[in-house]
DNA sequence: TTCCTTATTGCAAGTAGTTGCAATAAGTAT
DNA sequence: ATACTTATTGCAACTACTTGCAATAAGGAA
């Protein structure tokens, strides 16, 4: 069983396919672990599935994000990155050294609760990243 | 006088110029108002300014918000928006109709100096956009 | 004013990401 | 097994954005 196979069912329930190439995008976003830009994901996914072209990987990231199945954050310079749902968090990002660290998703909740009340909007409890300067760059 | 006028004196502490280009950015931000795209700004720009390229447009949205003369905020789609600086605010789009409301910095204060205290960050007070649906589109 | 330094621009070529549409193939039903 | 529906893919052309480098011109000094 390769590593997608867990979404099969949860995929067929709401009308989606799997497919050869979501199998290898998934692949490849579960080895890496962490963050990956869609033009990595691209060419990582390539050398399992040779035939794999751009459009693809952006579709199917797309999707994977708007379904749940992985989170996409902005991080710097209007980059978008990937990875597989796990825990909610949050982003700090040092613009100087870039070093990244994850936050709690509880740090937010209150926030996003209070919001919700305000507004009425219903939030997702999306990834949000937030820039400063990490202590080593603060001198 | 036209209205880039106000942060010549600024620019030139800092080691910086005001450029004819410079100054009919901040005119098309200054009567846009609000959140603008890169294109955007150059289409309307290059009304002011047919010697104008794409280039010139990106890097001096860039050199705005990288130094604090105007805000960048991820809209949807990973698209990038650029406004001048006024009050620190963030956004709530609705990823349905796309309705868009300001909530005030405040809002994220307690947020942002527990997470200062946490983590030794030094935060920016960047402009966050969070997603969700608005309370039209969740029927 | 004129000269000088260098920040900023424009050009040109590049990379990244998107879109419409016809072809393919996943999954269901027969 | 076979046929059918339509989600998904690949292609090709397009738009958005970036980068290196030489030319220009802003602003300070002589």
């Amino acid at each position: 069983m390769t590593c997608g196979s867990y979404l099969i069912d949860r995929l067929h329930q709401r009308g989606f396919r799997m497919t050869p190439q979501r199998m290898a995008i998934l692949h490849t976003l579960r080895r890496a672990g962490g963050h990956l830009s869609a033009t990595e994901v691209f060419e990582r996914t390539r050398r399992a599935q040779p035939g794999l072209t751009e459009p693809t990987v952006y579709r199917t990231l797309e999707f994977l994000a708007e379904n749940g199945y992985a989170l996409a954050a902005h991080i710097g310079g209007g980059k978008l990155v990937y990875e597989l749902t796990e825990e909610n968090h949050h982003h700090l990002i040092c613009k100087k050294c870039g070093k990244t660290i994850s936050v709690e998703y509880t740090v937010l909740a209150s926030v996003y609760e209070q919001l919700q009340l305000s507004t009425g909007y219903k939030l997702d409890s999306s990834h949000v990243t937030l820039f400063g300067l990490c202590p080593d760059c603060q001198t």
